[in-house]
RNA sequence: GGGCCCGUGGUGUAGUGGCCUAACAUGCCUCCCUGUCACGGAGGAGAUCGCCGGUUCAAAUCCGGUCGGGCCCGCCA
């Protein structure tokens, strides 16, 4: 009878067979162990000559690591001084009588072990390796276990599971598309969907309830340590007759509520979790994205020093900026080189400079502490609530630039400073996102995150002074400082469409042009309907605790956006390109 | 597109101008070993230090370029 390690405790005194890979074998000279791993663990057999016939026990002796073998034998209660409790089956061991050697295995890049992991690089070459190892064979099993979960919740909440087409249309806006050429129609292509956006809502105006499906979506963006090249995964969903992006929130708070303690066995920093708006957020924390597991929020310090003597604040305020700063906790001692390091990373965010100071017997002190009056100096300690050891960074440029560097390095000091407690979980919404913001590179405005949202206010709202100031009825799930999912309550009025658009200067053409169907379906009695997309990677990331989305999932892209196992992107036969009439200039 | 960091036997690391004829761990090969479980013991093979060029009496080490990898900025409806 075939079993499997986990279940061979039970079998004490019976003739069984397992087939495994050899994880190592330990030669006594007359008596040999070997550990033999199959998808439920380790099963350790025993061999001994006087038990097998000659050449079996030959054949044992030529076994080598990650052979690929199957062994028949007694289960045999082991003494109880030879218990091995760090193995599944480690109560009893099977005595060895046959063996059939399956395959053999060149001896492998690396080892598969949890202990000695090779560099990324090796890992995804031998990806099918890399997975042999314990915590992947866990990882595979979670993900799969966290589908299901979802997958109840959804069903249980009357969402029906509907496929959306791959081969999808190129979307002006947003990320950059991966587009297929049309065999069919030389000169055109078809597009691999970012999301499946515009086919959720027209489920909506088909009469569908209520959406969701694991949806994969495309884009051909730089990747990130948080974000995956090319394909990625979101729970897709869209409900109808929603106005309020409140409901949409309240149905997915119990699905990360259970998921972070039920599923993941971690504690819910605040279990309500809470809804901040975007301007809070950005003042507060310096991001739209905050991790509140650490306090160092951002002290705005701009009417306080408005009249400084230093050059650098009083202007930055003088030209409608703001100075802000935030107190390192007893980092005083922070070494020159440390802070350069600092400053370097202030800089690459789009600072100047890192200007700051340190408080020694409730005074600061620095190198600029000169160009401030006692006065100035007091209330920085006293807006702060800085103390004594603390070190303060202070950012001084546009509002925006300040909270983005103040930002950054908040974020990158949680990390530094072991801020961020990797047994609890902030969640949060962050809601009320800008609608239309304002584009330097092309020097005019621009919708801030999609065109599909209704701006709040509706018509109406789009009538305000200044269009700046407009909030769509977007929010943002945040994860431990990662945007874990985004949503919105739709636009489904063909006129405050046609109008969100005209305020950016585009006509009505231009609108029916780029987005026909979906203005056109919304003619035919679309029901208001709202919903989100909460990425699948990034919050199995958030639940398991690891820092890279390429360790939860089997076959990443690297940096690149190559496939080091398959070695894509390839070239391709002539024939083919002459086919799909192209050409490569490259 | 830009910034920073890394590249040394199969794997992971040490070595950052001469003591390097390149070290350590693990893996691999041969032999010994009847209770190990990351078994142990003895011996052995395996690296033109990513590649190209330069500086120097001397380069794994310094400089320039290039290729590959990582993190970040830009980008990511």
């Amino acid at each position: 009878m075939r079993i499997f390690s986990k279940d061979i405790q039970n079998k004490v005194g019976e003739t069984v067979t397992v087939a495994g890979w050899v994880q190592s074998r330990r030669d006594h000279g007359g008596l040999v162990f070997i550990d033999l791993r199959d998808h439920s663990g380790l099963t350790q057999l025993t061999i001994r000559p006087d038990e097998v016939d000659k050449p079996t026990f030959e054949m044992v002796e030529g076994l080598r690591d990650e052979f690929v073998i199957e062994a028949t034998g007694q289960v045999v209660e082991r003494d109880e001084s030879l218990k091995n409790p760090n193995i599944v089956s480690g109560s009893v061991e099977l005595v060895m009588q046959n063996l059939r050697l399956l395959n053999k295995a060149e001896p492998l890049p690396f080892q598969v072990s949890d202990e000695n992991l090779s560099s990324e690089e090796t890992r995804l070459k031998y990806r099918y390796l890399d997975l042999r190892r314990p915590h992947m064979q866990d990882m595979l099993k979670k993900r799969a276990a966290y589908y299901s979960f979802i997958r109840s919740y959804m069903e249980a909440n009357d969402f029906t599971e509907i496929a959306t087409p791959i081969l999808a249309n190129s979307s002006p806006e947003g990320a950059r598309d991966f587009l297929l050429p049309s065999r069919l129609h030389p000169g055109k292509f078809y597009a691999l969907p970012q999301a499946p956006q515009q086919f959720k809502q027209l489920l909506m105006v088909g009469g569908v309830h209520r959406y969701y499906q694991f949806a994969t979506c495309f884009r051909d963006e730089d990747p990130r340590a948080d974000r995956l090249y090319g394909d990625f995964y979101q729970l897709d969903m869209e409900m109808s007759f929603v106005e309020d992006g409140e409901v949409v929130r309240n149905m997915i708070d119990p699905l990360v509520k259970n998921l972070v303690k039920d599923f993941a066995g971690k504690t819910l920093l605040d279990e309500d979790l809470p809804r901040m708006t975007f301007d809070d957020a950005m003042n507060r924390f310096g991001s739209d994205k905050p991790d509140l597991r650490f306090g160092m929020e951002l002290v705005d310090l701009s009417s306080e020093l408005a009249s400084c003597g230093f050059g650098v604040f009083s202007k930055a305020i003088e030209g409608g900026g703001s100075v802000k700063a935030i107190v390192v906790s007893g980092k005083a001692d922070m070494s020159r080189s440390q802070l350069d390091k600092l400053t370097e990373r202030a800089k690459q965010l789009g600072a100047g400079g890192m200007p700051y100071m340190t408080i020694e017997a409730g005074k600061a002190t620095s190198s600029i502490a000169k160009f401030f009056s006692d006065e100035d100096l007091s209330v920085i300690v006293e807006k702060t609530g800085a103390s004594d050891g603390d070190l303060l960074l202070f950012g001084a440029d546009s509002r925006e630039k300040v909270n983005k560097v103040l930002g950054g390095l908040r974020s990158h000091l949680g990390d530094e400073l072991g801020l961020k407690d990797p047994n609890v979980v902030s969640a949060l919404w962050v809601v009320d996102f800008p609608f239309y913001e304002w584009d330097e590179a092309a020097k005019k405005i621009d919708f801030g995150h999609n065109p599909f949202s209704m701006p709040k206010g509706g018509l109406e709202g789009l009538d305000a002074e200044d269009k700046l100031s407009i909030v769509a009825d977007q929010y943002d799930l945040v994860m431990n400082g990662y945007e874990c999912a985004s949503g919105a309550v739709r636009n489904h009025d063909p006129e405050i469409m046609y109008k969100a658009f005209g305020v950016l200067g585009y006509d009505a053409a231009y609108v029916e042009e780029k987005f026909g169907a979906m203005l056109n379906a919304f003619k035919f009695g679309a029901p208001p309907h709202a919903g989100a997309a909460p990425g699948l990677d990034r919050i199995f990331m958030v639940l398991t605790g690891v820092d890279n989305v390429r360790e939860v999932v089997a076959f990443p892209k690297n940096g690149s956006g190559v496939d080091l196992m398959m070695q894509s992107p390839s070239r391709v036969d002539e024939q083919q390109l002459k086919e799909l009439g192209i050409s490569c200039t490259s």
